[in-house]
Formats: C-alpha cells, sequence, structure tokens
DNA sequence: AATTACAATAATGTCGACATTTTAACTCTT
DNA sequence: AAGAGTTAAAATGTCGACATTATTGTAATT
C-alpha cells in the first residue's frame, strides 16, 4: 500500500516523482531502447522540467537498476542481455513461490475472494486482448499480484514489484512476438485456471510446480528472439 | 560485482554517489536516528557539497527506503518499527535460506575455500571483537556473502544486499545491547560451526534451519528492546 | 488564560548559469 | 587517402538565486 504513489503520479508530488513514474514506462515499454542514451535537453523538452528533478528522477531509477551511469557521461538505459534476463525470471520464480507458499499458509477467504474476483476480471477481458493489450496485461497482473498479496510482508512484497518491473522490459519484448498467437494465450488461460485449483485446495507442493512454469516459459521463448547481446 | 561502487566512494564518482554512501552509513549507524528530519542547511555542511548532490543521493535512498519525503516538507530518516522489523528479518530469513539452497546446489571447491578463508577471518579477529566491533562485524558479513554468493546470481544478490543494508539499523541496535555478552557471542560462534559443517555435508535441510535460527534470534531479542514505537 | 488570526522567519523545490569534461569536426602531415 | 593532433561544439555536474510553501512566534480577541 506504500508504493501507491508510484502507480499514479498525483499532483501533489514533486516534479521528480511523477517524472520518475513517467520515465519508468518509457523504459519499461521501449520508447527509450536498451543501452539509449539518455541526453539531459531531449528529457527536458520530453517532460517539460529542468534538469534537478530529471537527474532526481534518473538517481531512482538507478538504483532500481533501470538506468546507467558513467561520470561525466550522463545516464543510459540499463543495457539487457540474454544471462540478466534469465537470471531476473530465475530469481523471480523462486520469489513468487515463496509469495504463494506464504500466502497459502497465511491466507483467508478474503484472500480467496479476491483471486476469484481478479480471475473474473481478467477472464471478461480476454476477447479485447488485441484492441487494448495494456489494459489486458493489467488485469493480469492484479491476478497474480492478489494471489501474491496473501503472504502479507510488505518487504517480501516489495522485492516481488521490482523484479517484476525489471521483467517487464523482456515480458514487453515476448508480448509483441506471443500476443496474438491464441495458442499460447489459451494455454497460459488454462495455466490460471490449474493454479487457482492448486491454490484453492492448498496444494503447496502443485502451486509452486504451476507457477514456475507459468513464469519461465516465456523467458524460454525469449531465449530464441533477436535483439540481443 | 556491480555493487563495488557503493561499498567504497571512488573519487572518480559524482558527488551525488559520494554523498549517498556516507549519508548511508551515517543512517545505518544511527547518526542519524529513526524519523528524523534531514535539513538541507545541516547536510550541506556536513558533507560540504551543493543542494543538487544532495537531493540526488537522498532520491536513490528514497528507492531503498532509507529516508522518507513528504512534499514540500523536505526529507526524514524512515522511521523504524516492530512491524517492519519482523517483517524484514522474516523475508531475509527466506532469502538467506533461498541463497543457501542454491549455493549448496551449485556451489564448487572454490566456494567452499572461500567459506573456510572467510571463516578463518572472523574467527581470528574475535578476541578483537570489543576493540574494533566495526571491522568484525565487516569480517561477519563477509563469511556471510561468501556463503550466499555460492548461488551465483546476481539478481538474488542484490536483492540479499538490499535486506540486509535495511537490517542494519535494527541489528546496530542490537549490538549496542550484546555486543559484550560472552555468552551470547559463543553461541554465535557455535552457529557458524554448525552451519560450515551442514554446508559441507550438502545437507540443504539442516543448514536452512540452522540459518534460519541465527538470522532470527536477534529479532526476538530486539523485540523486548525499548526505543521503539 | 486560551485560542484564533496574522506576520515574520525559515526551509523547500525548481530553474538558469558557469566551469569542466567529453565528443565531434577539421586541418595538417606523411 | 589515412591517421594524428588540434580546435570548436556540445553535454554534463555543480552551485547560487528565486518563488512558493511550511513553520514559528506574536498580538489581538473572547
Amino acid at each position: 500500500m506504500q508504493d501507491v504513489a508510484n502507480s499514479t503520479a498525483d499532483s501533489k508530488d514533486n516534479f521528480a516523482s511523477q517524472v520518475m513514474g513517467q520515465l519508468k514506462q518509457d523504459i519499461l515499454t521501449g520508447y527509450f531502447k536498451p543501452g539509449e542514451k539518455l541526453r539531459m535537453a531531449r528529457l527536458k523538452e520530453r517532460y517539460q522540467v529542468g534538469i534537478s528533478p530529471l537527474r532526481e528522477a534518473l538517481s531512482q531509477l538507478l538504483i532500481e537498476q533501470l538506468v546507467i551511469v558513467e561520470n561525466q557521461r550522463g545516464f543510459r538505459v540499463h543495457p539487457i542481455s540474454k544471462e540478466e534476463m534469465l537470471d531476473i525470471y530465475e530469481t523471480r520464480a523462486y520469489i513468487e513461490a515463496l509469495c504463494i507458499n506464504l500466502a497459502i499458509e497465511r491466507g483467508d477467504d478474503e484472500w480467496e475472494a479476491g483471486i476469484l474476483a481478479a480471475a473474473h476480471k481478467m477472464r471478461k477481458f480476454s476477447t479485447l486482448l488485441e484492441k487494448e493489450p495494456h489494459e489486458w496485461e493489467r488485469r493480469h497482473q492484479a491476478f497474480h499480484s492478489a494471489i501474491a498479496e496473501g503472504c502479507q510482508s510488505p518487504t517480501l512484497l516489495h522485492v516481488r514489484r521490482s523484479l517484476y518491473e525489471k521483467a517487464s522490459r523482456y515480458r514487453n519484448l515476448w508480448l509483441k512476438k506471443n500476443m496474438l498467437n491464441s495458442e499460447i494465450f489459451d494455454a497460459n488461460q488454462k495455466e490460471h485456471d490449474s493454479l487457482i485449483e492448486a491454490l484453492l485446495n492448498h496444494d503447496a507442493g502443485k502451486a509452486r510446480e504451476l507457477i514456475r512454469e507459468h513464469l519461465l516459459s516465456p523467458s524460454r521463448t525469449l531465449l530464441t528472439t533477436e535483439g540481443f547481446e
């Protein structure tokens, strides 16, 4: 609940916070390409702010490892690599499995209800997948978040969110290739159903196995995609 | 290896990076108390830099959740609480157990050698514990890092490091109370020995159990300490 | 005496300007 | 024509200054 300030840039926040949200989106969605130089003059013009808030925003993204900096040579978008992708996805799988494990231990009726509600909203939108992929991805993420939040650990959920964002750039590459592939999409839906079943049955072992496969299969597809190294 | 810039403030780095390291230390060691207001004039004087690098450094610590910000009301040191402490320690225990699990799977002879070397340096220093507690804590941390690095996952190790830093403020409270308690200290040493034994035997279950106890027992002691809420 | 209204004081967030370093372009030499 | 050395242009990192907002202190009213 403490991260809500990042998701929607409230006008009450300072420029740095607002710019940091927009800049993060621009990096995650690929408007700024991996490795690309982030020239101050261009950023100033795009976000309509001075240098100070820009540098503050970039300093934050530096910690989140979405940009890199070289002294006197400015900022660049953090490069992508197969090695980093595999490492992020692998770690994410472990963290997500951990969240689910704890959620099954600690989750109550409200938790289960939240999952079913989120799953419903996601399914209802599946016909609009091609028209509004962004909104679909949002609901997909909300579904998985509803599951993970059952662990009730702000610290662990913060780690999870950070890894999700780092993985976003890679997933967006995957989405561009596989979004319209209905075979893959249907298989994905089935995986969600199986996962829900395992969760409601409190079958932690099965749930861990399913989430691992669900998260890692895109990374295997991405390995064969061009645009790395 | 990519985080090395943070540990020692190289003169090649810009002011923001250097100040961020010093400020982080000052927060972790308690020079700036939890909840304390961080007035710009004071920070300017202490670190001998202008406002711009200061705000960049604070922006980074904001993401690391070591400071908080309220619009037009400046920065404060992130407050501490029993709830946060328990959550951080609990999460840390899971992450550390995960690192150890993977390290036992993936670790080679060099990994085992590194652990024994770090353990030796730590033991050799145990007689100087009272004179130079800071150096002892450094070696203690190096020992545990040597173990965890066997997981060979930069992403997971980054998460681990971040949690270690967040926990530092709480551990420093603990150290002030229990550093000179030789009974606790000796028990600690024994826990290290048992852990090493389990690691060399590739007994993942036992190692997980030991590290969990090793990490969580200080948090239980801290629960009874004054200075919270 | 306590509370509200108001004034003065202080602190923050942002911008523009300056010095320094990097990058690009150009000339000259072999 | 290719490469090294030099010069011009551009970009970065830092500081001081300004407008805006919060905080403190004081006076007036009930």
